[in-house]
DNA sequence: ATTACTATACCGGCTGGCCGGTCTATAAAT
DNA sequence: ATTTATAGACCGGCCAGCCGGTATAGTAAT
């Protein structure tokens, strides 16, 4: 009960320190700090480094299958439909999980196997895009630049005002839908 | 002369360690070895290791804007053939240059301060694209597409074959193409 | 209800190793 | 001879993980 609380606590400051300091600044008495706890009580709950990595990223990918898998209306073997649903979980991204996506770059640095089972859940997710020939190529481009925008926001190589950023939406969403009417 | 022959050497070195180990395990020594020298001549050429990802990343945007500026053709000004350098760019990128840009992510790790330049970079290029108020969407949408793959593959989250890339790269060519018509 | 025991949560000092950067020495080239 | 290039020992700081300890709460037996 406590225990997972407190290890979201964890992870949320595990993120802050990322964005803070940069990746390679990643620290586990930074963390515990910035956690208001102590290294020890730190390692009580993620026993390494490693562990909290491979924590931060599970949880990251728990988020966005949860989103993916929402099966709600009837629709939702459409291609148009579950274009739909990336875009908005990119886009919607609430600001814990936004900076939560740091711990990928962290992850990447320290320990490629880490990113293993999101890559996993990538190519899956290329792969259900790819599944209608003639849309393959259009529906993974819309994917692609969603991603496209997240990475470049995230590795802060672009930083757009809302309007911007709801310009690109619509026309993916509108791509998105175009695409489901052919 | 030499010196600026030994330096690529060492760049590409950085390159390889970075893509072997992992940002987050780019050491002056691995560099060194893996350069074929020692940590005493390394830091010669390189005197500190921020100035080693600062030559990364200004050999990788030096790079990156020869390929924009190509003003051979008189279209020089077209969006859709700015679009195609883009994209040839992105995809036509040689083996040493593309592990160089494993650079980005070290460096994003390691020192925020040092994305600046790419950041100014990247938002001119967002610019440019937007100049056409009516085009705007659609070509930052190729841009972005083509960028997300680059990422996508940079961070291992995803691997094509050649044909399936080939795929993406002709559809974002034929989008460029039609922007350029209407 | 008091005692004994156990599980959970957290603390913080310590250490061994790693790594960036300095320094001195040496070699090659001009 | 001076500049350029390379070598490698060394230093000092930092950090991950270890460990011995504390505190609290629940459980159970007497």
């Amino acid at each position: 009960m406590k225990a997972e609380i407190t290890r979201a606590r964890i992870r949320v400051a595990a993120a802050t320190v990322i964005e803070r300091d940069g990746a390679g600044h990643l620290t586990l008495a930074k963390v515990a700090s910035e956690a208001g706890m102590s290294k020890g009580g730190l390692l009580y709950h993620y026993p390494s480094k490693h562990a909290l990595l491979e924590g931060l990223l599970d949880h990251l990918l728990e988020n966005r299958s949860a989103l993916l898998n929402e099966q709600g209306s009837e629709d939702s073997g459409n291609l148009a439909s579950l274009l739909n649903r990336l875009i908005d979980a990119d886009f919607d991204l609430p600001e814990d999980e936004r900076i939560m996506a740091q711990g990928l770059i962290a992850a990447s640095a320290e320990n490629a196997e880490l990113i293993g089972p999101a890559k996993h859940h990538v190519e899956a997710l290329f792969a259900k895009l790819g599944a209608s020939k003639a849309a393959a190529a259009p529906a993974r481009t819309i994917f692609l630049a969603s991603q496209g925008l997240q990475f470049l926001e995230l590795l802060g190589l672009l930083s757009l005002n809302t309007a911007e950023r709801r310009k690109i939406r619509r026309h993916l969403k509108t791509m998105a839908h175009e695409l489901g009417s052919c």
